[in-house]
DNA sequence: ATTATTTATGACAGCGCTGTCACGATTTTC
DNA sequence: GAAAATCGTGACAGCGCTGTCATAAATAAT
């Protein structure tokens, strides 16, 4: 039904290939050429077959972002800093969900129906994944692993730092009993947060009390149910640091059930910066992590890499920063 | 590099045409011929190439999600209904802002790349991108249209109905200044819900005050904006109808500013029920859409007119719901 | 055993496009 | 004004696969 290549060349009177000069904007045609061929083409409504250009030059302008994360917001602001890189170099994003169907990540992956891949946690440290994807010889970038490596280019911030300072900041507000909601320890992130505060901790010589931490899932609920956990301890914690804002909501949720203030009875602190951090209230206090700049210089990497498979991978560490807000304040 | 088709038929002995069947699970290959192949195809660590297949077929597996909507838990919904449908029928979902690039979603509808197209309001409405996407001959799905019409088949609830429920219910608990504060008038779903709240009005013979009634931009902000007009009014509203819950909660915030408490000095309900809706506080009182299940069905309905392109477009209208949680009470 | 029927496999063409290369047309150079 | 350099265009092959049709092999019917 539609038109083809060679339609267009017999209306316009010249060779089909002549038509696909002017459609992909070579060099080397002469305007008066141009311009017929073009004419041609908008009057039959042409466009060019995808599927066969794609067949032809071993391409595809499809970038994959692979999630499975339960932190929805997390993922909205990786998933409009790919977007919009996309968009503003000619790619296209799929989305797709790595727990859905089992076959459903198999089968994008394969026959080269995806120019590349972007991993965020957890799966930016799944073996299987890596083990799948470099078997199929497809670009991938990793976004916030736990280490980098030589499998694929990265774009993390420093977690480890980052959460160092959070907890530093409140150590210097008074606190010696800070309760830690992390995530699920299958994500390298997590570890790497754990870290940071503990030796935030040693630095001040307090010592760790794995009573205080609490294995939450990124989300609401689990902020709300390891925070009853924390508070219901007969020597609760002052302060709770959450290893996300979801989970930090969750928790000031549970204080005010409780009929605790935040901050002035009990200080809470999230992680990511997302939309929830501002909305609820009081706003939080957390660590702000690039996630739009973050997934569009992971675009950026594996760009690169599909070019130029050879090349070492790059690894880029992104600035982090602590956004004060109004749910922490000093010891009570 | 990848290994063809015809490796794995030379490696199986067979010819590339039995290799095809088995790929395909066509009927009429002994089950010898049959492992044979597969057997090759795993040790030559073999695909289909998509491109190719696509090429031939005409066909392809991939269907574009159109956003473009100020509200990403409404997107979130809607993007989870439809990756999962995806998912479950051997389809994949690439995810396209209409607005980012101009030029990106021309060249996403372009060449036979997507099978089918889902578009959500405003673009539902959008008389240039129906013509577009008409011109390309491709199939698509409008959820939320203003109008159901010939030009696809569509999925929505009936919002008029729904608004209308809400501001009866507000009026029941006595409210009789009630503050509407609407999506854009781009929106259909806008114009449908203010006809709703209208007719509640009318039926009551409550006379109808445009002064309070705000146009927002379903953001949190325009919530916030408009819940401040509303109450700086000399006669302010006793209950606030948002269009959405980010609006709601944004209009929650502005009251809790201005020293006003929610439920007891003010209602305020919204709109979709999503994830914001139940995390703030107080929860609120809204309108529940089954965003998911509106996704699903749009894309089922979409993949009918991908098979079927004569059909006459199929019209869906799901249940919504009034959720009553703790955002209303009765006039102060 | 012979023919009719079914079943399994292969030959071939071609989907719509782009890369390579060759050739004719045009312009430049002395 | 002839040779050289440049530019514009076309012929051709083939990317990897599937659809159609023909043919070989196996099975059933006589």
């Amino acid at each position: 039904m539609n038109a083809t290549i060679i339609d267009v060349a017999n209306a316009a009177g010249v060779s089909f290939k002549t038509v696909s000069r002017v459609l992909n904007g070579e060099a080397g045609v002469r305007d008066k050429t141009r311009e017929k061929v073009q004419l041609a083409a908008k009057e039959l409504n042409f466009t060019l077959n995808t599927a066969a250009r794609n067949l032809r030059r071993r391409g595809s302008n499809l970038i994959a972002l692979i999630i499975s994360n339960p932190s929805r917001s997390y993922i909205d602001n990786i998933q409009i800093g790919a977007m919009d890189w996309c968009s503003r170099n000619g790619f296209h994003l799929v989305v797709e969900d790595f727990r859905a169907q089992p076959s459903g990540f198999d089968d994008l992956i394969r026959g080269g129906e995806m120019a590349g891949v972007i991993l965020i946690p957890p799966m930016s440290d799944d073996p299987e994944i890596i083990t799948k994807l470099t078997g199929q010889n497809i670009p991938f970038v990793r976004i916030a692993p736990e280490t980098a490596n030589d499998s694929a280019p990265s774009v993390r911030i420093d977690d480890q730092a980052a959460a160092k300072e959070m907890t530093q900041k409140l150590i210097e507000l008074g606190h010696k009993r800070i309760g830690l909601i992390t995530g699920p320890n299958e994500f390298g992130v997590s570890r790497n947060r754990m870290a940071g505060y503990r030796l935030a901790l040693d630095d001040a010589a307090i010592k760790y009390d794995s009573a205080l931490v609490r294995e939450g899932a990124f989300s609401y609920e689990t902020g709300q149910s390891c925070a009853a956990r924390l508070l219901s301890m007969p020597n609760p914690p002052t302060a709770i640091f959450a290893s996300n804002d979801d989970m930090a909501a969750g928790a000031i949720a549970e204080s005010y059930k409780r009929g605790i203030a935040v901050p002035s009875e009990l200080t809470i602190v999230g992680y990511d910066d997302v939309a929830v951090a501002s909305v609820i209230s009081p706003p939080l206090t957390t660590v702000r992590q690039p996630l739009k700049d973050m997934a569009a210089r992971a675009a950026e990497l594996l760009l690169e890499r599909i070019r130029n498979q050879e090349s070492a991978p790059k690894h880029d560490v992104l600035p982090h920063r602590l956004i004060l807000r109004a749910s922490h304040g000093p010891r009570a």
